[in-house]
DNA sequence: CCCTTCTGATTACAGACGTAATCATAACTA
DNA sequence: TAGTTATGATTACGTCTGTAATCAGAAGGG
């Protein structure tokens, strides 16, 4: 499998898109954004050839239009995205960042408990 | 206070030494740098420069040289980041992030005491 | 059959980025 | 004092990014 090509800010913007209703006509995307971005269609367009040159994603011809779908899951993209963040702003040790991001959000109940439930899973394994 | 500017990839490398050993010369930046990058030091120069034009370092003359410091703390440029950074790749919510590193990660026991406890805090200011 | 329209392709273009060579100037050394 | 050296400034340059206008071809409407 290919090397993970780097997806820029605005190129994410339609890959969760694409992850969300793939295989996705241009058009869909463009009015998925609409509410989001004020993007006009070329510049969508631009973005989705770019994101099939670089093989992030591919397409099949269906009569004049194109149906788009991603090469790479996004939970292997946020992988990579997350492990370019810990290194650039972490320094590559997770820790940190978990307890950066503790510190910062505000958690309910429910997902103060997910977490719980995680870390115990966490040393169960170890 | 100012408009935190964009702090590149290149850039933090640059920023990590700062805030390490503030107020630095240039001579001292390049040299922590030789061993992690093979970065010329004109490379370095411009990089500090730019970061002096964004306003994100400010400097001394002292006799011929400078001394760099910057102008927003880490945890300021942490924090930026980590804020793109969630939006970007997690759409915003901050749970789910901590789910995926809290899965990518291998914690130690001492981690899981450390990150069990600020969960804890986090309960009890709820 | 011609004109509009939809869709992807091509071209554009300014600013950011990574990387660096070169320049000017002051200082140090022989 | 003249040449070398250290240091910041200026210039360079290809690529990437964000944003978009324009083009070409196919398809549909009258």
């Amino acid at each position: 499998m290919q090397e993970q090509p780097r997806i820029t800010e605005a190129e994410w913007e339609v890959m969760r898109v694409i992850w969300e209703q793939e295989p996705v006509t241009a058009r869909d995307i463009v009015d998925a954004l609409e509410p989001v971005k004020e993007w006009s269609e070329p510049t969508v367009k631009t973005l989705l050839n770019r994101l099939v040159r670089k093989g992030v994603l591919e397409f099949s011809v269906e009569g004049k239009r194109y149906r788009y779908s991603a090469r790479f899951s996004r939970e292997s993209c946020v992988r990579a995205e997350g492990l370019s963040f810990v290194d650039r702003v972490f320094d590559g040790s997770t820790t940190p960042l978990l307890a950066h991001f503790l510190k910062e959000s505000k958690l309910s109940e429910r997902d103060i408990r997910e977490l719980k439930k995680l870390l115990r899973d966490k040393e169960a394994d170890r």
